[in-house]
DNA sequence: TCTTGACTTAGAGTTAACTTTAACTGTTAG
DNA sequence: CTAACAGTTAAAGTTAACTCTAAGTCAAGA
């Protein structure tokens, strides 16, 4: 079980010790502990939570939108539904996403072999 | 060879009208034309580049990228190359682009399968 | 003719997601 | 012991991309 300093933890998830303490003040990073001297300690479950958190972002879901799936993550069994009813629509958008994302390559090749 | 209002113009794009008037403030749109009254008319052309910009923007360049862009464009077979270069990588971006949401993807169906 | 409604402009306001600053504290290497 | 450094906080500043407001113009219908 290791910890890690902020200095760290940013390098391992790169993400700036900035954003990190923003998303804990934003509530998304609910269990960072602190050091006698009040310093933050990351533990390998701040990281892999750090590490999703960026999955859901990366795909279009808004901080505000994490924030509330953590805290229904929170809730645990009894928010269970909930949550992944959350998951289930995020993974319809990526898909679409995807698709979208395909069409526009289609695009811009087209475009490239248009030579004009 | 049809004429569109800004409102025709806005919902066949799906853009709003704002967004329409604030994209030829930034130069993205040089070409608008107005008509005696002094409001714009678009054309099928202008629509069609709307539409590249769209694709553009969805895939993340932003407007200050998309407008040097058009600028290359506007200057025509002189910038041919760099123009050109700038949609090969920007293809690259896309591809790049896929293959993480596709990773995300796989990360968020782990998670709804996990069930926990 | 009057009024309604779609348009015009310049410029101000908004939002999300950081990013930085200022002032401070606690730890460590020389 | 002290200087440098890594961290702390609250709050202000930044950026991109809209989004809206205010004040005005113009054309068409009752």
């Amino acid at each position: 079980m290791s910890l890690y300093t902020i200095a760290q933890a940013s390098q391992e998830v790169e993400l700036t010790a900035y954003t990190l303490r923003y998303y804990e003040k934003e509530g998304l990073l609910p269990n960072v502990t602190k050091d006698a001297a009040g310093r933050r300690k990351y533990r390998d479950t701040d990281l892999q939570r750090i590490g999703f958190i960026k999955c859901l972002k990366g795909t279009g879901m808004s901080l505000k939108q994490i924030k509330e799936y953590g805290d229904l993550y929170k809730q645990g069994k009894a928010k269970f539904n909930q949550r992944n009813a959350m998951l289930q629509s995020h993974r319809e958008k990526i898909l679409e996403e995807i698709k979208t994302q395909k069409k526009y390559l289609k695009m811009v090749e087209a475009k490239i072999e248009m030579k004009i």
